[in-house]
Parts: structure tokens; sequence; C-alpha cells
RNA sequence: GGGCGCGUAGUCUAGUGGUUAUGACGUCACCCUGACACGGUGAAGACCGCCAGUUCGAAUCUGGCCGCGCCCA
């Protein structure tokens, strides 16, 4: 495509397409087989089919993707691996709910009927995954696409749980668990959600069961659980309480006595300090029966739904729901004048994630993973900086969650989830967990084995998936070559769930770490500052936004304002800054283009310049070293933003609006042959290393731009990374250009104050600060004049008279004037403002230095700069006096 | 209740001891200047949450307070 084929704007939705199908179709995001050099791989986090992506998703695919496309163009081979996570319950639940919408009960269907509905589901949602994936240009390798339910995964699970089994790490047993009686089904405790509530705490007076008056008053607020008590506990200290122990009391409404008895685990400054003891419903209550051997284990009280049932509770109550029954309790306790008083009272409570029901502790026969020995290795790796959490501060959080490990509940009452391979033999009731089902008990060689009727938690499938995702438990390349992976990158709020978990089966099953560093992006925020969510529908659809704005913008406006470790806005403002910016890009190429004659090589290596090459040339190579460098660092450290930012800058500002303008003079041919040809030279090599660039960023338009310069290869997702070179850096230039656009600055903004319309070409003066400003000056004089449009720029010695009828300004790096029209004359009031900084500013310097501390006690090279500073501020203000005064006459 | 973090122009943000406090969005003024009006130029706009302390010197370090957020119980 030749430069007169561009036009000033560009559709992504075509472009986008067209690159994405040839990256596809060419296969350069495969991961070589047989690896050359160093390696770089990652694994999608596989997002669940219970939906689709979110931008928060995409915020992380990203990142992702401007990793994986650097380290490929830095040369390393590198992989990439998608995959989607059935996501058991959570799309149990969803397809629940399609299907009561349809007024189809999902629970009332056999098996395989659910299994059928959940993989439409699956597919629909995968179908859309997969879409919004390839619409993002992400540089995922889809050969290695795999499915947390696939028959690889299915194997890894049950060899997973089966070695797990047989080192004794699981276990089954009876323990409380978190039960969500609306999915009927245990959850574990991460799956549960503690919110703030507002309740009745109710005191209710237990009577001796003697007959004796009085009784012992204890304050619950699940009343309808007092069917379940055993005892009745007081603290051994408790003065109030002590004599009781050992008495008996009648539970109201029934007729049956427990003892009251004394343990050290309850909080006597709760109600009254005594607490009713129901160890089939409670956690705390369990673990104190448990010190109790003399206690007997009742019968649970509530099945399966919540509802009351069993031998303990009284007929009218049984059936009843547990909330239902709890008013009923409460009426009836009043009734028997036994409520002592009922009070409002704020404590948390439990809630399923999935169902937000309310989580009814029971005790529950469950399958176990043991997770304290696991954790070791990782709290290790951490430890010993083998695997880096970013930002570091989570190491914390982190550590205090893997010494506070509860065992892992992983059994699921669920029809979509990976079989528990664990098999009962009806005659000898033996247990047999095994990888593939058996036909004969091992132990009795009967046929009659039923399978264990639970699924497993989604999470015990996701733990393994750096591994798992690469072929284990097969011995096979990919595992050999591309594992431990290089990065995980994914939200903070699984990182219990899931980041934690993964280091402990990646060290228990493989014996290495699953990954060296971890990144944590932000949240995402809407407009208003609220964060996005599915609960608040305040996330676009990223496909519409892609379509809307195309995936470059998308990507560069979720990175461009959004900091390492904080939350970040995403917004039309900031689709439309990144839109902009592209746009900005895209012209400066055309323009670059326009002033290319046809055949032009591509760029090698930084041009050499001759010596008198304008000094414009040196200073953008300088500009862009330090670019390359600033990038170079900002990604290494996974500061993505940074990066983003740093290329804005550059791109924008040095090349585009510095660049290019004072350049242009030299590109025209205007300043000599030679001048001509360095120039061009140096302008295509800093746009096409800044393509280069920013190409991980935004991969689609960047791609097209390349393609559409002199260039060498197929694609500029397999280009090398730039390389830095020291000889890059010119310091001088960069000073001597900066005392040229403070000067066009300075007349610009003269021109500006004094009312000369832009259109106007007035003529300007200077008298230049020093020696130094003065050579530049001269030497820079024609595009000063160009850029500040005006019409010349006369020196004035100093001391000599001024011109009248201008407007002034006094900078450190010389006075300005600009003849300015007659009807505009007087003081714009910029001299006096200017006046009163410079005063102020001076005024702070001198009180610095006649402080004797100062001058004692702080480097000598920071006094000198404060007395540099004091001199050139007197000066100033000393030349400000002069244009201020009423002197404009001529003498 | 415990832990972690965050308070910088109207909004978002850079800045870890000496800067005339960075940039973007928005605002105002002028401009369709030959790549770009999704643009250019200029301007206005911040007692860096509050109070102490350390220091010759604090947006930056320490402590307390206030406000906000997240995680855990």
């Amino acid at each position: 495509m030749s430069a007169k084929e561009l036009p000033s704007r560009f559709d992504p939705a075509t472009l986008e397409a067209r690159w994405q199908a040839e990256w596809e179709s060419r296969g350069f995001f495969r991961a070589p087989a047989e690896p050359k050099g160093s390696v770089f791989s990652l694994i999608l986090p596989p997002p669940n089919v219970t939906g689709v992506l979110t931008l928060g998703h995409m915020l992380g695919d990203t990142v992702m993707d401007v990793l994986a496309r650097w380290h490929r163009m830095l040369g390393r081979s590198t992989l990439w691996a998608p995959a989607v996570d059935h996501a058991g319950l959570s799309t149990q639940v969803e397809v629940r709910r399609r299907l009561s919408k349809q007024g189809v009960n999902l629970d009332a269907l056999p098996r395989e009927e659910v299994l059928g509905h959940i993989q439409r589901w699956k597919e629909e949602h995968e179908a859309r995954i997969i879409a919004q994936l390839k619409a993002g240009g992400f540089s995922l390798d889809w050969s290695r696409y795999r499915y947390t339910f696939d028959a690889d995964a299915s194997r890894a699970t049950r060899k997973a749980f089966v070695r797990l089994y047989e080192a004794g790490l699981i276990y089954r047993g009876e323990r409380i668990v978190n039960w969500d009686p609306k999915l009927r089904t245990a959850v574990s405790d991460l799956e549960v959600l503690h919110r703030e509530e507002e309740a009745d705490l109710l005191y209710v007076v237990y009577p001796f069961a003697d007959g004796s008056p009085g009784g012992l008053t204890v304050a619950t607020v699940r009343p309808e659980t007092i069917f379940g008590d055993v005892a009745v506990v007081v603290h051994p200290d408790d003065d109030r309480h002590r004599h009781l122990v050992g008495r008996m009391l009648k539970v109201p409404l029934t007729d049956r006595s427990v003892p009251v008895i004394s343990d050290a685990g309850i909080d006597p400054t709760f109600g009254n300090g005594a607490l009713k003891l129901t160890p089939r419903h409670d956690l705390l209550d369990f673990e104190i029966h448990r010190r109790h051997a003399d206690l007997p284990m009742p019968p649970t009280i509530l099945d399966d739904s919540g509802r009351l049932t069993g031998e303990l509770v009284p007929e009218r109550y049984r059936a009843l729901d547990r909330f239902v029954a709890r008013k009923e309790v409460t009426e009836a306790l009043k009734a028997e004048g036994l409520v002592e008083k009922s009070e409002r009272y704020r404590h948390s409570v439990a809630r399923s994630e999935r169902s937000d029901a309310v989580v009814e502790p029971m005790l529950s026969k469950q399958w176990f993973v043991k997770m304290t020995d696991l954790a070791v290795p990782a709290v290790k790796a951490v430890k010993d900086g083998e695997i880096r959490i970013h930002p570091e501060r989570w190491n914390l959080t982190f550590y205090r969650w893997m010494e506070s490990l509860q065992d892992w509940c992983i059994s699921r009452q669920v029809a979509w989830g990976h079989p528990i391979p664990v098999y009962y033999c009806g005659l000898c009731h033996s247990e047999t967990a095994s990888e593939e089902e058996p036909k004969l008990c091992p132990s009795c060689q009967s046929a009659g084995l039923t399978a264990d009727p639970d699924v497993l938690d989604t999470w015990f499938t996701s733990w393994l998936w750096p591994f798992a995702a690469l072929g284990w438990p097969g011995r096979t390349d990919d595992l050999a070559r591309y594992y431990p992976t290089s990065v995980l990158v994914t939200g903070r709020d699984i990182m219990f769930f899931w980041v934690a978990r993964m280091m402990m089966a990646g060290f228990y099953f493989t014996g290495k770490k699953p990954f060296s560093d971890v990144y944590f992006t932000g949240m995402l925020r809407d407009e208003t500052g609220r964060r996005m969510s599915k609960h608040l529908g305040n996330s676009p659809d990223p496909l519409v936004v892609i379509r809307e704005r195309g995936a470059d913008a998308l990507r560069f406006g979720l990175l461009f304002p959004n900091p390492v470790d904080q939350d970040g806005p995403f917004g039309a403002s900031q689709l439309d800054g990144a839109r902009n910016f592209l746009t900005k890009l895209w012209n400066v190429v055309r323009f670059s283009l326009a002033n290319l004659p046809e055949g032009t090589e591509p760029p090698g290596a930084a041009p050499k310049l001759s010596t008198d090459s304008p000094v414009e040339n040196r200073w953008i190579l300088s500009r862009y070293g330090r670019a390359l460098s600033d990038v170079n660092e900002s990604l290494g450290a996974f500061e993505l933003s940074k990066a983003a930012t740093t290329l804005h800058g550059f791109i924008w500002h040095d090349l585009a609006d510095r660049y290019v303008e004072v350049a242009k003079e030299a590109l025209q041919g205007k300043r000599g042959e030679l001048a001509e040809r360095e120039t061009r030279a140096v302008l295509l090599f800093v746009l096409e290393g800044s393509l280069r660039m920013l190409h991980p960023i935004a991969p689609h338009v960047t791609e097209e731009l390349w393609h559409a310069m002199p260039h060498r290869g197929e694609s500029l997702s397999l280009a090398a990374w730039p390389t830095l070179s020291t000889s890059l850096a010119d310091p001088e230039s960069e000073l001597a250009m900066e005392v040229v656009f403070d000067a066009i600055r300075v007349l610009r903004n003269l021109k500006a104050e004094g009312k000369v319309p832009a259109s106007e070409m007035p003529e300007a003066f200077v008298t230049p600060a020093g020696l130094e400003e003065g050579r530049l000056i001269a030497q820079e004089r024609a595009t000063i004049v160009r850029l500040a449009r005006v019409a010349s720029l006369g020196d004035l010695r100093a001391g000599s008279e001024r011109p009248g009828s201008c407007a002034s300004s006094v900078t450190s790096r010389g006075e300005f004037f600009v003849r300015r029209p007659e009807s505009s004359e007087g003081e714009t009031g910029a001299l006096t403002r200017e006046r009163e900084k410079l005063s102020e500013l001076l005024a702070k310097t001198r009180g610095r230095l006649a402080d004797a501390g100062f001058r004692a006690r702080a480097p000598p090279e920071v006094v000198r700069e404060a007395e540099e500073k004091e001199r050139e501020l007197a000066e100033r203000l000393k030349r400000l006096a002069d244009h201020l005064s009423p002197a404009e006459a001529p003498p």
C-alpha cells in the first residue's frame, strides 16, 4: 500500500479482522514443538463457560498478550495456551435458572438430561468466549486449546485424586461443612461470603430440670436449633455461672434435659455468657463437643433443603423451613414466657456465593484435602523469591491465608463435575480409589461395586491446570519444554481459590513450581467510579466495544490509565483517548510515507549522522533511546500502564508534535540534500522502532502501518524487539532542543497574550540570556520563526533600545518581544503575574540560603544550585522591572 | 473485630527527601497552518485529606486523626 492509499482515519473493524485471520492462518502463534533458545510460557486462566468474557477478563488477557508478544519479539519460544473451564456448580446454577424460566425443574430431571442441557449451555458460551478472545487479537496458540472437562483433564483429575488418596492427603470424613440448602450441596469455605446483617438476638431461659425456680439464660439468633442442643456451655472463669456446671436444664419446647458444662472455647462476653451447644449445626459447637466425649451426638434436625426434620424436632415444627420455624419457635418461646428479652443485633451472616442462600453449617460426610503439608513448599517458594508475586505486598495476604488453612472440602452434590473416583463394595464394604473404574472389588472380588455419587469441586481440576494443560499426567514434550510456566496473570480475587492451590499442586505433583511470577491485575471501575460487575450490569460487552472502537483501542484504553496496584477507570473517555492516540500514530505514518521516495530501503541499525546533521535528528534518537529503555524497564517490571504512558508521550509529544514539525523543513529539501537524506532515515528508523514497541499493546494497527512502510519480513509480530544502544543518548542535543522549544513557546504565548491574530506574522526580537542561548537561537532561528509563526526574530543586544509596541517576556533563556497591534497595547497582566511569581520564588530561595543550617548541612551541590537560582531570578526580576516601567518611550 | 491499601486541579493520574508538582480528560480563547478538528496553539485550574513529629529542607519518612476501598473473621 502506498501513502496515497492511506485515508486520514482508519477503520479498525476490517483491518483487525484481516490481520487476525492472517496471523491465525499462518500459525504465527503456534509454539514450536522444539523450542530454540529461551522459552516463555503461560496459560490462559480458563474462563468459565458459565458466562462470557467481561472487560475485566479483557484487561487480564491484554496484559498476557502484551507479555506474550513482547517475549516473542525478544526471540523466545512462546507458548500461550487457551482453555475454558466447565465451572460445575455455577454453570449448573445458571442452567437451572434458565430451565426454571421455561417451567422446567432441573432437579427433577434424570442426570443424563441435565447433562444434555448443560452441554448445550457450554457450547453456546464456549463459542462466544472463543469469538471474544479472537476478536481481541490475542496471540493464543489455538492448536493447544483445551477444556477442563475433556478426556485428558478428566484423566489428570482422577490421577491427582488417587495419588492424594493413596498418600493419605485426601480423606472422607464427617465434618461441619458449609451447606447450601438451596443448591443442596456442600460448598467450600471460599465459596461463602460474609455480610453484616441484622437479626433478633433472643435471650431464652432454659429452666432448671429439677423444677427449682429460675434457670440459665442463653442468647441465640437461631432459636430453631434448640432441638439439636446437647448442653449449655459456660466459661470456666465466669463467676456468674460457674456454680451451675453439672446442673441439668430443660430444653425449651421439649421434654429433654441437657447439662451445663464448662469450656474455655466460648466467648463469655457474648449474650450473658452461656452458649447453647448444637454440635451438628455449628462449627464452634462441634469443636467444643469434641472436647467433651461424654456428650452424645444427636441426630440431625435439618434436612438438605434446610427444613426441620428428625425425631428431636417436635411434630408441629417438622418439615418447616428453617426461617419459618425460627418465627414459630420464637412465638412459642414467648408464649411460654421463656424469652427474657430480644434485641436487634448486627452480625456476620454467611451466604453461598452462588445462590445467595444463608449457609447452614451442618455435620456431613464429605471428601477433604489436607492442606497444611501441601502448603509448605508453596510458602517456601514465595519466601525464597522462587515465585514472585506482583504487586509484592500481596505476599502478606498470601502468607496469612496459608498459615491458617482449613482442609478443603472437595465433594459436591451436583450433577456436573468430574466424578469422585471412589468405589464402594456392597459386600465387604471396602472403599477403593482408582483411576479406572474397577470391575471387581479388589478386596473380595465381588462385582457389587457402586461409584461414589458425588462430583469434585471444579477447582480440583483447575489447580492442576499449569501442568494439566500441557499434557500431565502424560510425559509430553510440552510438559518437558514449557513447564514450569513463566507467569500467571489473574485477578487477586482468586488468589486463594486458585493461585495458592496451583502452587501446592505444582510442587506436589510435578515437584516444580507452576510459574515464576504471579501478576494480579486491578479491577475496572465505570465512569461513575463503581466497580464493574455482572450484578450492576455496568460492564459493557467486549465484543460490542471492539466492534465500535476496535480491539487496539480497547487494549490501549484498558492499559493506559490502569496503574499496577489500583483499580482503574474505564469508559468512553478512555476509549476515545486510545482511539485518538492511534489515529495520531496513523497520521504520523501517513505523513512520513508521503515524504519517503519510492523504493526507500527498510530501516536497519540506527542511522549514522554527519557532524552537521540537523540537531533535531540527534535529539529524537536520544528521546527514542530513552523511551525504549523506559519501556523495557516497565515491561520487565510488569508495569504495563507505564509502558503505555511512555509510548503515548513519546509518539505524540516528541515524535509528532516536535520532531515532525521541526523536521518538515529538512524533509522538504530546504536544508540541503544531506540533511534531507539523514532526516528521512532518522524519521523512518524512529517510526519503525516505535511501531515495534507499540505492537504488543496495539498489534493490529501497528501491523497495518508496518506493512504500509518499507519493511523486511512477514509480520511485525515476528519482528525483533528494538535493541537499545547507548550511542543513541545525546544530552547535548536534548539541552539544545529545550532552548529552541522554550523560545517557540514563549513567542507563541506572546502572540496570544498580545492579541496578535493567529494568521498574522509579527516581527519578534530576542535578547538571549547568555552566549549558549544566543548561539542556539541563532543556529535554529529558521525553525523558531517558522514554528512560532512570526515574521522574523531579530537580535537585540542587552541594554539596547527596546522595540516599541511589543508584548514581552523575560525567561531564563532570554528576553523576548513580539510586535503587536496598537489597539491591544497596555500591560496584559502576564508580566505582573510573572513578577509576583518570581518574587515569591526569590524570597523562598533567599530564605533557604539565609538559613545557616541549610548551608552547613545540605549537600554542596544543592547549595550551589540554590545560589545559581537566586542569581538567575534576581537578574530576571531586574529585567522584568525594565519591561514593566514606562520606559517604552524612545529616548 | 483483625489485616492490607488508598486520599495530589472538576475527574483520572505521575511523582519515595531539595522540581517553578507530571500527563490525560474536561473547561476557556484563538486557529480548518499542506499528516491528523479523533487535530494544532495558548491559557485558567492543586494551601499534594487534617494535625503533630523527624530533618537544614517533607507531596515524599514516622505517628495520630478523618474519609474511602478491599480482604479475612
